[in-house]
DNA sequence: AAACAAAATGTAATCGATTACACTACCGCA
DNA sequence: TGCGGTAGTGTAATCGATTACATTTTGTTT
C-alpha cells in the first residue's frame, strides 16, 4: 500500500481538479505501467490481452510492473473501446419469487465461472420499468441479457432493437429473435390436475398469475385435464400474482358456502396465499381442501401437510439460460433455440387420496 | 425503427470494420445530435446535463435532434469520463438467504429511485470471492458499495483500498472507514432465549453459523440470558450456515439420548435445516422440542406450529444502507456513521409455554 | 454609439484502454 | 550481397462523452 501511494508521484495522469481528489489518487493508468516497464502501450495491452506476440523478456518485464504497480485493466475504457462489456443483465420481475431467486443464483453461478458479473434487475411486472431496464442494458453495453418479460412487454419486444443477445426465461414470447428456456406449463398443469382427479378431488378451483404467460399454460393444461373426465372449473380467477392478491381471492373462496375440495395455484406465491388463506379458515388440508402449485421451496415441504407441486428444474434453467446467452454472445448469427424443460410433479400431504 | 436506420446514413461514426456489425448499427452519438441540431457537442451536454445556460430556443433544437434520433447518452463513455457511474454494487454471501433476498429487493428499490442499477454478486461466504468481488467494484467504476463481508474478511478490509464509499451491513468490521447497518444483535439472541426461558424451556442447545459476527454475537446474548438464569447452554455447535448443515447437525443432535427441550439457531437457513431434522425424527414441536431462530421468511408463518423468531427490519436495513451510501458518494469526508436496528421478537406456537 | 459585462456557444483536451498500420531488425535463401 | 518475409514493437486514431478555456453574441449603461 505504501509503496502504491509512493509511486504515484510517477503517474502520468493529471489530476484534474474537477474530479473528487478521493477518487484515484491510486489507479495507475496502462501508461504508468509502458512507462515503467520501458513499452509502449500497445505492447502493455498485448501481453494483458494475450492473444499476441511479445517476446517472453518483455512480457516478464511487463508483468513485473503490472505486479509492481498493481495495476488492474479499466474496465469502462475496455468497454468503451470495443463497445461491449463482460457485463450480463437480469431482468426479472421480483427476485423475492423464489423461482426467480433461485435462477439468479444460478445465472451469477455460471457468469461468474466465465468472468462475467450480473446486473440484477426487478421489473414488478411493469412495463414502464422494463423498457427502462432495456435500455439500461443497451446504456451499460452489457454483452446480453436474461429477460423474463410481462405478456404486454414481451408482445412488443420484436419492435425493440435487436442487436443486443437475449434470452427470454419462463414465458413465451413470439419472436424469432431470441433464445428462450422453458418449462412445458401446459404439460406441467395438465399433470398437476391429474394428479387431484386421479386422488379423488373433483371441484378444483384455480388461482391463476395475471402478468406472465406461465399462467395462461398452466390453465390450459387444467382446463384439459378437467375436460377429458368430463369436470367443470369449479372456479377461477386471473390476479395478480402476489401472497396478499392470493390470500384474499382464496379467502372469498372459501367463504362461499359452496367450497373448492381443491385449489390449484400457478405459482408459489399464489400458494403461500391460498395457504395463509386456508388456516385463516380454520381449514383442515386437505381433508376440507387440497392444495397444490408450482416451484420447490423451502417451505413447501415443511409446512403440515407438505404441499404438492410441479417442481421446476431452477438450477438447470438459469444455467441453461446463461449457456444459451453466451453462445448467442459468440456468434450472433446462430439460429434461436428453444429449450423446453419438463417439470417434476411432487406428490405429497397436501392432496393425499381422499 | 424504420426512420431510426434510415437516419444512419447521416452518422457521423465510422463503422470500424473489426467491431462485429450486428452490433450498434445504430446508437447514434453526441456528435450526431450536435451535428442535426446544428451545435457543438458541448451545448448538447450541456442540455442533456441540465446544468448549464442554454437558450430555451436551443434547448428546443437539441430535444428535437434528441427525439429524432432516439439517441441515449453513452453511460460508459460517461463514466469513462467522469470516473464515476451510476452504479452501485450488493456484495453479500448468497442471495438465496430470505434475509438478503429482501436486502438485495430493498436495495434495489432506493437505487431505482436515484437513477442507479445495482451489480449483485454472491460470495459464498468465500473469501476469495470476497476479493475478486470488491477488485470487480473498482473495475466497474461504481459509485459505492453495499457489503457483508466474511469474518476474515472483514479483517483485513481496512488494509483495501478505501477510494469507494461502502456500507457494511449485517455484520460488524473494524474499521473506522466505512458506515455499517446492523442489529443489536445481543439484544436479539438474549431476547430470543429470555422467552424460550420464560416460557419454561431449560436445556436450550444452540445452532450458530461461522461465517459471519452474527451468530457469536447472538450467541453472546444467548449466553447471557442463559448465565442470568443459571442455566448451561445444553450444547452448541458452530456450523456453515446452510440448510444441510443445519439438518445434520440437529439430527445428531436430537438422536442422542439425552435431548434438548430446544433449538436456538442464528438464522433461517439453520431454521429450516433443524426443523426438518426435528420432522425427521418425527418430534413434535413445541411438545418435543421447541424451535427459535431469526428472520421472517414466507414460510415461518405457513408451518405448524408457526416458527418464534426474531424479524429483522429487512426493508429499513436495506433502504438504510443505501441511503448511507448515497450519503457518502455526494459527501465523501462526512466522518463514518454506525446504524444499529433493534430486531422484533415474533412469539408463536415453535416456543409455546410448556 | 462606444464600452464593457454577462451570457451563450464552440474548440479541443481528456478519461484509459484497443488495434490498424507503420516501421525496424533480423533471418533465410538465391 | 540483396531481397522478401516475419516477428516484435511503436505511433496514433478511436470509442463517446464532459468541461476548462476561448470565443462570440447579446444586452446594458453611459
Amino acid at each position: 500500500m505504501i509503496s502504491l501511494i509512493l509511486f504515484n508521484v510517477e503517474f502520468s495522469k493529471s489530476f484534474s481538479s474537477l474530479l473528487p481528489k478521493w477518487y484515484n489518487l491510486l489507479m495507475p493508468s496502462i501508461k504508468d505501467v509502458a512507462k515503467i516497464a520501458g513499452v509502449s502501450t500497445a505492447t502493455v495491452s498485448r501481453v494483458l490481452g494475450n492473444n499476441a506476440k511479445v517476446t517472453e523478456e518483455t512480457r516478464q518485464r511487463v508483468m513485473d510492473a503490472v505486479e509492481h504497480l498493481n495495476y488492474r485493466p479499466n474496465l469502462i475504457a475496455r468497454s468503451l473501446r470495443v463497445q461491449k462489456s463482460a457485463k450480463i443483465g437480469l431482468v426479472v420481475s421480483d427476485i423475492r419469487n423464489p423461482f426467480f431467486t433461485e435462477i439468479g443464483r444460478a445465472v451469477e453461478d455460471a457468469a461468474y465461472e466465465k468472468g462475467y458479473s450480473v446486473l440484477m434487475c426487478n421489473t414488478d411486472e411493469n412495463p414502464e420499468k422494463e423498457e427502462m431496464y432495456i435500455n439500461l442494458m443497451h446504456d451499460e453495453n452489457v454483452a446480453g441479457f436474461i429477460f423474463s418479460p410481462t405478456q404486454q412487454f414481451g408482445a412488443k419486444l420484436s419492435t425493440f432493437d435487436t442487436s443486443i443477445p437475449i434470452v427470454i426465461i419462463d414465458r413465451v414470447v413470439n419472436t424469432k429473435q431470441a433464445d428462450m428456456v422453458l418449462l412445458d406449463n401446459v404439460a406441467a398443469g395438465y399433470d398437476l390436475t391429474n394428479h387431484l382427479i386421479e386422488n379423488g378431488y373433483r371441484k378444483i378451483a384455480g388461482l391463476f398469475g395475471n402478468a406472465s404467460t406461465t399462467a395462461p399454460e398452466r390453465r390450459r393444461g387444467w382446463l384439459k385435464a378437467l375436460r377429458e373426465h368430463q369436470l367443470k372449473p369449479f372456479a377461477e380467477y386471473a390476479i395478480p400474482p402476489k401472497i396478499k392478491q392470493g390470500y384474499d381471492t382464496a379467502l372469498a373462496l372459501l367463504n362461499q358456502s359452496d367450497r373448492p375440495d381443491a385449489i390449484f395455484t400457478s405459482n408459489s406465491l399464489l400458494t403461500a396465499g391460498a395457504l395463509q388463506a386456508i388456516r385463516g379458515c380454520k381449514l383442515k388440508v386437505p381433508d376440507d381442501v387440497a392444495l397444490v402449485g408450482f416451484d420447490e421451496t423451502t417451505w413447501g415441504a415443511l409446512v403440515d401437510p407438505p404441499i404438492s407441486l410441479i417442481a421446476q428444474p431452477t438450477e438447470e434453467i438459469g444455467r441453461t439460460a446463461t449457456e444459451l446467452l453466451f453462445q448467442r454472445i459468440k456468434d450472433p448469427t446462430r439460429s434461436p433455440k428453444t429449450v423446453i424443460l419438463k417439470g417434476t410433479l411432487i406428490a405429497r400431504g397436501s392432496s393425499a387420496k381422499r
